[in-house]
DNA sequence: AATTATTCTTGATATTTGTCAAAGAGACTG
DNA sequence: CAGTCTCTTTGACAAATATCAAGAATAATT
């Protein structure tokens, strides 16, 4: 597994020695589908780290709705800061695919690998990484419509939609299928998409663009 | 100012060398209130700390209306990764009092300084404490609607309350002061809060978190 | 291909919050 | 203390989005 672990970027300038050190205090556990990694509240006791699968993060507004607030890919840290700062967890995750991940004990990780500065400019980098993860969440979800998520999302993921289910977009964006439907059905009135089967074509993106621009 | 810089927690385990070859990279800049101190879009060449005022942080909807995103207080870390990133100002700041800042020349301070472990840990501090403030902003505003806002202001600043105009209030927690009051009527019909001259005194906190909690 | 199940769309209606206008209440000034 | 100014409250209405229910389209299964 040692292998497995220098390939990802926060430790690819360890010694063989560290490495075997990380791989005794680390294990991989696979989740599938549908599964939970952690519940809002939950204490951490482990450094996580998603090697495969996707990760939806999400919290429960009163009337017992998701709330998405982002996704996670494989290679990324989850959630370290929960870790950093001995706090709970403040969302929960679910795996949307089958999924595998790296836990290895933070207090030990803490203690033997954080003050080398190679880790900790890692670990700064992939703060900083988070941070602008959420200031677009932020951006997205608090200043912008429905028309304008919808549009942002076109534009961006154009080419993977035909992919998803419709329901399954909605979710991610926040609202209904109802409204991203009558949204799609608006913008394409507009001349801006057109819905094909199972494909929705572009056809002036910058017309989109205005929408959220 | 080598004093002033040693009282920051970022620079308290520096030495007089590095401190005075701090202060030769860096000078302190006032403002009044109502000034601006960087818009959304504009390129940072500075490192900034806040050491005295209150600075606002927010984006403009389509609509032209303020979004606040959050408030920083001395001492703070002013959107380092903006520097660390290199990249643009995802959000615009204001002084909502007259305010002091330091800037520092952040090539000069990355090359020279971050590579220190105490400074890098406190880095990594203090992007943490950013981290769990956009947690925190996400958790109020994407999944509390507005009584859910103004209970859980109530509960928590109760005290400051008399000091603070509505109009303010209700701009920090992002809805209309008509609908302030209307939240806070309700709340006092529910024998929850009673409004009085300049003080609202809050006589069922239990009853108020169950609208957040 | 026919049947069944799932997802998507549409319409009617409800809820939440914002907007605009006017009235009320304090605070300040001359 | 009358007049003015600013802030807050109230009411009527508008906008955005959610909810619920039904129908249409698609996909899956027998």
């Amino acid at each position: 597994m040692t292998k497995q672990l220098k390939s990802f970027y926060l430790f690819k300038d360890l010694d063989d020695k560290s490495l075997a050190r990380l791989d005794e205090i680390s294990n991989v556990i696979e989740y599938k589908k549908g599964s939970i990694l952690f519940f809002e509240g939950d204490k951490a006791a482990n450094l996580i780290i998603l090697l495969e699968g996707i990760l939806q993060v999400y919290k429960t507004d009163q009337k017992g709705n998701k709330v998405i607030l982002h996704h996670f890919f494989p290679v990324d840290v989850i959630a370290e800061i929960v870790n950093f700062e001995h706090m709970r967890y403040p969302a929960s995750a679910e795996f949307e695919s089958d999924g595998k991940v790296l836990s290895i004990n933070y207090d030990t990780f803490e203690k033997e690998f954080l003050k080398n500065p190679d880790i900790s400019f890692a670990f700064i980098k992939s703060l900083s990484k988070k941070i602008k993860y959420l200031e677009n969440v932020i951006a997205t979800n608090m200043v912008m419509n429905s028309t304008a998520r919808v549009a942002k999302f076109l534009c961006e993921n154009g080419d993977k939609i035909s992919k998803l289910k419709k329901s399954h977009i909605a979710a991610n964006l926040n609202m209904t299928p109802e409204t991203l439907s009558r949204i799609l059905k608006k913008l394409s009135t507009m001349g801006l998409i057109e819905k094909l089967k199972d494909e929705i074509l572009i056809l002036d993106k910058e017309g989109l663009e205005t929408f959220y621009l």
